[in-house]
DNA sequence: CGCGAGCTTGATGCCGATCAATGCATGTGG
DNA sequence: CCACATGCATTGATCGGCATCAAGCTCGCG
């Protein structure tokens, strides 16, 4: 048992601080209530996210252009799928607030989570292939998308260099990104996967501010376990574990990274 | 044991055809001889795989231009990488003849197969993201590739909505290849994942011409088996028991599909 | 003709799946 | 406000699939 630290953990109830998404929609839109599809003017050029989404690079006159591209907010409740599998692909979405999931669907009912999306990172591009998506996109808490017509943006790329080589990088990152979650499915152990999960997760939540230590899981042990090829209690079993050597502190979807070097290891060093 | 298959096997060890790729080089281009780094004119608007390749879509005056930028051919010999994690990013490549593997490397030293390319598919999405390569290309045999300098393809594809959307297009349909990748790993048995990769390759070889149920493989047990996130004796095992069920008959690298209704239902239903 | 890379096959062990029971937090209706 | 239902998480016991270790085997090639 890890009696020392759940003890901490139930006497200091709030100390894990709260990284809720509700936080950056508050900054970045106080007056914003969730209205469901609603059409709602947010300007990317005073967007707090524009420096991590697809405004990177534009000057002032092109993101004015990408402005009234991009005119409608769409609010979605927790549980609700912004998309599914066999639906016509009309346009990009990009998280404003919130907090989503991909997942793909066999014929026989597995699934498999193939990713976590927060605010700034973009979604749809399984289905420009086909013109019709392949997989699900499901909010994991209220939250809100900017929606981005895609024969549009395609058009105003073939104007903007900067755009159109954005779009790119964006897409090509997210083939790397996948290259790097099969790594990891390919040869990893259990408690491997979890770390490289968990350094992600917090390097990309201090890149919106929030503190690398602590956080608050959006998603379920089953969730995250689809997404590392991993069951549930596997999941379970690992937080514990970390749990006991003091590498972590869980309670519930609560964390707190007590020494992110020993995760890091874990990552790198297959040797131990 | 599988004396019979094996029988039949070494008594007609030419029974199975052989979809060599240089039946496809001899086709399309016969004068060509493996000269390394060659600068070679053989146009896009009158290459025989520009229906399974970027030229998709185009009208004869954008092949045209097309055309004068792919200027450049580079052959490689068996086992030579196109490019290597870090390597700056300057273009795209297409296969013309031959067969590649993609790999990622982790620090420690595993790497993980990521995909296997033949004529006709492009390599090098990687790079664009971070304007450096961050997995190696490696050829399984004598290849030959189109490099395509990808600031030249952005400009073009400014101008032409259709190799734009072309473009697009491969990259998204990467993704979902990918997504399907991580399903595979994350939730498929083995004997599910080898069927998976044989009816993947069987279609793709199939798309080119070549039988859909002989084959010649190009890589490795062990190659097989990183991209499967499985170890070479599993697929060597594998290989075993589809010949023991008359699935394949499996003779070295030399395949025959006997019955490609059982790799499906391995794939598909889950409930066996 | 012999070497070596790649492949096959067997024996054994371990990691993670599975099955099962309990605990804990949240919400709902009596 | 408590009783109960429900969804999610934890933990234990057992099992099975695949990895690992270890021989041989095959075939192409120098």
């Amino acid at each position: 048992m890890h009696s020392t630290l759940t003890a901490v953990a139930h006497a200091t109830p709030d100390a894990i601080a709260e990284p809720a998404s509700t936080a950056v929609s508050q900054r970045a839109a106080p007056v914003v209530v969730p209205i469901h599809a609603a059409a709602l003017k947010v300007a990317c050029s005073s967007c707090n996210l524009r420096e991590l989404c697809l405004p990177v690079g534009l000057s002032d006159g092109e993101l004015k252009r990408l402005d009234s591209l991009v005119e409608v907010r769409q609010s979605l409740k927790r549980g609700e799928a912004l998309y599914t599998a066999g639906q016509a692909f009309t346009s990009l979405y990009a998280v404003r607030t919130g907090f989503f999931k991909t997942r793909v669907a066999a014929e026989d009912g597995r699934d498999q989570v193939t990713g976590f999306q927060m605010a700034g990172e973009l979604l749809g591009f399984d289905g420009i292939g086909t013109e019709r998506h392949t997989c699900d996109a499901v909010a994991l808490e209220d939250s809100q998308v900017c929606v981005i017509p895609f024969g549009q943006l395609e058009s105003l790329s073939r104007q903007f260099g900067a755009l159109q080589r954005q779009l790119h990088k964006v897409m090509s990152r997210e083939i790397v990104r996948e290259h790097g979650v099969m790594l990891l499915l390919g040869s990893m152990r259990a408690e491997e996967r979890l770390a490289a999960f968990l350094l992600n997760l917090t390097q990309r939540l201090q890149a919106r501010g929030f503190s690398a230590s602590s956080l608050v899981l959006r998603m379920t042990r089953e969730e995250i376990g689809s997404y590392l090829g991993l069951k549930l209690e596997t999941v379970s079993r690992a937080f514990s574990k970390f749990q006991d050597e003091g590498v972590l502190e869980v309670k519930q979807r609560h964390l707190r990274v007590l020494d992110e070097e020993a995760l890091k290891q874990l990552v790198n060093g297959s040797t131990c």
